[in-house]
DNA sequence: AACAAACCCAACCGCCCTCAG
DNA sequence: CCTGAGGGCGGTTGGGTTTGT
């Protein structure tokens, strides 16, 4: 254990190889916000050198993705938030970085803490809507295995399904809960949609690793637009 | 009131990937 | 190609807080 003295106040923290280690002060906090403010995000091992922080880069990023950063939503996790995430989590597994981009203002690290506590250690069973998207998975991936050589050929046959595919993609992302609530049920209603469509629209929906930024624009202006969109897929 | 157990969450660790040189 | 730096990610830890007995 290390004392030191950091803006006229005392501190305590483990000096390690010349860095920080533990708690951040709330100077250093401030440090790091100065930081990220002047030369955006990124680039976290100048830290050190440019805003006088004792912390290595990772830790600066870590305390700036999981705490400091102004987009982050504070408090629990909603009912609804928490069908997400055993949905997805039913999807993805313990890729939680992926599940997080689902749900804007909340981080990988909180989601991961939330499903420890209350899912994983408890052995809670997941959800029956959890349980539909998980086995919908493992039947889409085996499916996919056999579609996957004639996808191409398929998306130049099928152009227009594929635009719609890539339109969805393009939707879903940054939209508010509400909003993805309302896409959800439209969903819920689809389950019987033929075995390949619905294959082709779970992959787009979900596939958010490259979404994009619109999806919100488009809610706002037509969501009578956006349920002609999708029904053709049901 | 005191103690233990459970819960919560910030922070660290180690592995992996990407990319520039 | 090889290598090292930078960064992202999932797993884990540890300490503070809350709840139960």
């Amino acid at each position: 254990m290390y004392w030191g003295v950091m803006a006229g106040q005392t501190v305590w923290g483990i000096i390690e190889e010349g860095w920080r280690k533990g708690p951040w002060t709330a100077e250093e906090d401030r440090l790091l916000i100065e930081y990220v403010r002047l030369h955006g995000e990124g680039r976290w091992n100048s830290v050190a050198r440019l805003a006088g922080l004792k912390r290595n880069g990772k830790s600066c990023r870590l305390r700036w993705v999981n705490y400091l950063r102004p987009d982050l939503k504070r408090g629990q996790i909603t009912p609804h938030e928490e069908s997400i995430i055993l949905e997805l989590h039913a999807m993805w597994g313990n890729r939680w970085s992926t599940i997080a981009r689902s749900l804007p203002g909340r981080t990988d690290n909180e989601i991961k803490n939330y499903w420890r506590t209350h899912f994983k250690k408890k052995g809670k069973v997941p959800s029956d809507a959890a349980e539909n998207v998980k086995n919908r998975l493992l039947k889409r991936q085996k499916f996919h295995k056999q579609q996957q050589q004639q996808l191409q050929q398929q998306q130049q046959e099928q152009y227009p399904l594929f635009l719609m595919k890539q339109e969805l993609d393009n939707m879903y992302s940054n939209t508010t809960d509400e909003e993805q609530s309302y896409f959800h049920s439209m969903l819920n209603g689809s389950l019987s949609m033929p075995e390949v469509n619905e294959d082709i629209l779970w992959d787009g929906l979900w596939n958010l690793d490259d979404v994009h930024d619109n999806f919100a624009t488009a809610f706002a202006s037509s969501k009578a637009s956006l349920h002609n969109l999708v029904t053709p897929f049901c």
